[in-house]
RNA sequence: GGAGGGGUUCCCGAGCGGCCAAAGGGAUCAGACUGUAAAUCUGACGGCUCAGCCUUCGUAGGUUCGAAUCCUACCCCCUCCA
């Protein structure tokens, strides 16, 4: 077998690790119990979570059985790290929602079967009967305020004049060790992964383990993903890119990787594809050779997109890609529209007649007529292919495509579907 | 408690009685060029029934023909002194 942090340190996916030697040995040795925590702060998880998502189904790949825990209990807290201000609390039964869908998600990732069965785990299933005396006696004693205090992830909000920090959150870590204890002695779980600001929180967690049965554990993070150019990674024009299709759709999402810049591609693609070293290094020449054929992003987003929404999803993103950018509007057949209607893009029903600027706006193209106005005057919408230069251009049966759907598109690549009502 | 400085359109930041929907930069969006790229250049960037009108410059009043600009009160931030 490889040397295991070797391998992940290659695919540019290792931060930091407790006791690298002593990992490498421990996950050599036999099958281990590997776990990485995610929060329900929305009601999805978003492209930024995958790293670790990956790293669990790579473990797994390895024959180590990995735990998905949802923070059913911490996502009622709000972790603190790096954070420059306080969060506002969510209530609990819009967590609870949360966590339901976030399992769900959680668990396409792992395989739930087999030998090397994983599982996804709710921390709210100890936390919430935890008893304040025995919390604090048995897990606050092995913590000192002065060291959490010291913390570069708390610090900006600790030093910081009238914000401050309250014991809600200050108590996160401890929930955070809590839950890798927790996992140790119900599942003999030894390692934490997580990203590279999780490391603070994952290193209390191992301490926790030492002191309270004995035994080591181990901490591994990943880093953060970022973009060559600096910006902010993981935002569409649309916002965040979401994993649930019914935020981000499969097309979408499909889109947000094909754009990825050339020099993050074999980045992507190591930390975000399960492909070995040989695709790896064919996908890295024809980046480098043959850029603007971009082979490198056709790779990187069929295979994310396969990964996250399966093969049926993928098929119908490459076959609208197709249509958009290589085919013409116009020979879309009334299949592809209906398709398209169905999953392929936003859509929206507007009755026989609207105008252009009001149907722009109410898709969202536009943020109101002025703007769609704007946008028609400056020859940034297309209307079924054609670019229209008339704001006064009304929908109806007469210019739409087969008598039902105009395809409206603003800039390049964002496209709406405007279907005639009734 | 005392003395100053400040709150401007998404962010930073000019303006200090009319020429202000408010300079400049950033972010964002669109166009050209391209590879559905980067860089660059151009334009847009409060709302509307858009050559005009309406609502904005911490909040509420006031002065004035006219206020982001002056006055009053209040709220909030920063610096220095105690």
């Amino acid at each position: 077998m490889t040397f295991f942090p070797d391998t992940l340190e290659r695919r540019g996916l290792l931060a930091q690790v407790s006791d690298r030697d002593g990992l490498a040995h421990h996950l050599g040795g036999a099958s281990r119990v590997v776990y990485v925590g995610f929060d329900p702060t929305a009601a999805s998880l978003q492209v930024g979570n995958l790293v670790s998502l990956l790293l669990l189904r790579r473990f797994q790949l390895q024959g180590h059985r990995p735990i998905a825990l949802v923070g059913g209990a911490t996502g009622l807290i709000g972790d603190p790290s790096w954070r420059t201000e306080e969060r506002v609390l969510n209530d609990a039964a819009t967590v609870e929602d949360w966590v339901a869908r976030i399992r769900r998600q959680v668990g396409r990732f792992i395989d739930l079967d087999g030998n090397s069965a994983g599982r996804v785990v709710n921390n709210l299933d100890w936390t919430g009967e935890l008893n304040t005396l025995a919390f604090l006696r048995d897990i606050g004693k092995h913590f000192s305020v002065t060291a959490m205090l010291q913390r570069d992830s708390v610090r900006s909000r600790v030093e910081r004049d009238g914000g401050g920090i309250s014991y809600t959150e200050f108590s996160y870590t401890l929930l955070q060790a809590n839950d890798f204890l927790e996992l140790a002695r119900r599942y003999d779980c030894s390692l934490q992964i997580g990203g590279s600001d999780q490391w603070g929180n994952i290193v209390s967690g191992v301490d926790l383990v030492r002191r309270a049965l004995g035994r080591q554990a181990f901490a591994l993070t990943h880093p953060l993903v970022t973009r060559s150019d600096g910006t902010k990674w993981g935002k569409s024009a649309g916002g965040a890119v979401w994993l649930d299709p019914e935020r981000t759709s499969p097309y979408a999402f499909y889109q947000f990787w094909l754009n990825v810049a050339d020099a993050d591609v074999v980045a992507h693609l190591k930390r975000f594809t399960l492909l070995d070293d040989e695709a790896l290094a064919a996908a890295g020449d024809a980046v480098e050779n043959h850029p603007e054929q971009r082979q490198g992003q056709r790779t990187l987003a069929r295979e994310v997109t396969r990964l996250v929404h399966g093969d049926e999803s993928l098929l119908s993103a490459e076959r609208i890609t197709a249509a958009l950018f290589h085919g013409a509007v116009r020979d879309l057949a009334p299949g592809d529209l209906a398709q398209l209607a169905q999953d392929g893009m936003a859509c929206t029903s507007v009755a026989p007649g609207t105008g252009l600027l009001a149907a722009l706006s109410a898709a969202g193209l536009a943020k109101s007529n002025g703007d769609a106005r704007r946008l028609v005057q400056g020859r940034g919408v297309r209307l079924n292919g054609e670019p229209v230069t008339d704001s006064s251009t009304l929908l109806s049966t007469a210019n739409a495509l087969h008598g039902r759907y105009h395809l409206l598109r603003r800039g390049r690549r964002n496209w709406h579907l405007a279907v005639l009502a009734g």
